[in-house]
DNA sequence: CTTGACACCGTACCATAGTACAGACCGGAT
DNA sequence: ATCCGGTCTGTACTATGGTACGGTGTCAAG
């Protein structure tokens, strides 16, 4: 053993220079499950697993990524245990990136509504002439279905049986993506009976754009399923 | 007055009805200084005017648009005030464009990464073939300022003179701007003095691209401003 | 004149991702 | 032996945008 990398006991201090995550961030980490704290010693301070570097570099990379850290928890838990496949992996990075080009297009249709905003606008002047004031005291065009909804409350029920989920953290990842689709109310998905209900407006969404979703998250959805 | 809209008086729950904002947001609304509540009677309910059902519209719409609703009570507090210029609502909405256009910037790159995980990934298999896991595995490449900022702290100073600020909420939205550029770790602002006082990394960013982001939003910063 | 629906008020709570701090304790260097 | 810096524990607080609820008051229709 030389005198390089190793030599110190990697305590928390030492641990949050390495990885330049905060001792407080590392804490709150352990209390959320994410990280395990090690034992304490009978007397003294923690000693960490140097593994633990790997994992804070893991989870700030997959933060970068867009996971929450409820959905890097479920990642790791995947990583941790030898028997997983790699499908599992792939689907929860499928359904991101299709949350994130979601985002990205709600983002796009706001731009170029403030870029037309922006564009009639006169820009100075009194109140009165401005475009962008009289536009927004004009109550929301509503997409008809909500008008609908308060009138009937037309929802629908549909569920869906799902293939290729491995554990709990599947099923909440399968949950997260149908209730982010517009004209989903409501969505439980459980890995136990490999089966998804879904709460739906059946004037914003269909089934089959429904099961497009599970399976853009790299997930199975044999076609049976009942309204 | 014949028996249409107006005929019942406007208590807490029919303006909910009409605006289908929640009597609870409502009531939030008030708590949080948006919408003002009108005095309660000797006895009875309130009633609210008409032109709050306006003023709930416009939050709303605004709040589509990604303003946040502290933005949202400058963007109020401009409109009641009838010596406002349009250019500062416009300033605002110019700021919050270049916002929007940052994050969907920053959301593309995360999409481009995903896509590439995806698309180097087998999809099955055992972990240990996993691409995604490993490349997740792998420390942050840090932009080198930020290993800078370890070894020696170089953050600076500067002071810049801001012109068109016309309430204490344009320096909010100035202060906000300035804070999220990247490179910038403090700002604020003085409505007062028209002073902006920026910390930021000059590895990260320089004080020309500071003003481009306060100009962006519609504000004047006249060439002298000092380090 | 009772009942049911709404209004009022205060407070607590949800998710998300941390940050802050007090007060006690521990360990190595001086 | 003492002091400084680091660790430990628990709790409270930040921002954001609401939601929920218990207990009480009020109004209007039957």
């Amino acid at each position: 053993m030389t005198r390089s990398t190793a030599q110190k006991p990697l305590t928390i201090g030492e641990l949050a220079r390495r990885t330049d995550v905060s001792v407080e961030t590392i804490r709150f980490y352990q209390r959320e499950g994410l990280i395990a704290q090690p034992p304490r010693p009978p007397a003294g301070f923690r000693v960490y697993p140097t593994a633990v570097v790997t994992r804070l570099a893991f989870l700030h990379r997959a933060q970068q990524l867009g996971f929450t850290l409820r959905e890097i928890s479920a990642l790791l838990a995947l990583r941790d245990n030898p028997d997983t496949d790699a499908a599992a992996v792939r689907g929860r990075a499928a359904a991101k990136l299709a949350q994130i080009e979601r985002k990205i297009e709600r983002l796009q249709v706001t731009r170029e509504t403030l870029r037309n905003l922006l564009s009639e606008c006169p820009g100075a002047g009194s109140l009165g002439n401005c475009s962008i004031v009289k536009a927004l005291s004009v109550p929301v065009a509503q997409p008809a279905a909500r008008r609908a909804h308060a009138r009937k409350l037309p929802m629908k029920t549909a569920d869906l049986n799902i293939q290729g989920m491995h554990c709990d953290g599947c099923a909440k990842t399968v949950e997260a993506l149908l209730a982010a689709e517009p004209g989903v109310k409501a969505a439980t998905v459980s890995f136990g009976s490999g089966n998804a209900r879904v709460l739906f407006d059946p004037d914003a969404i269909d089934l089959p754009r429904l099961e497009k979703v599970v399976e853009r998250a790299g997930f199975k959805v044999p076609q049976k399923s009942g309204a």
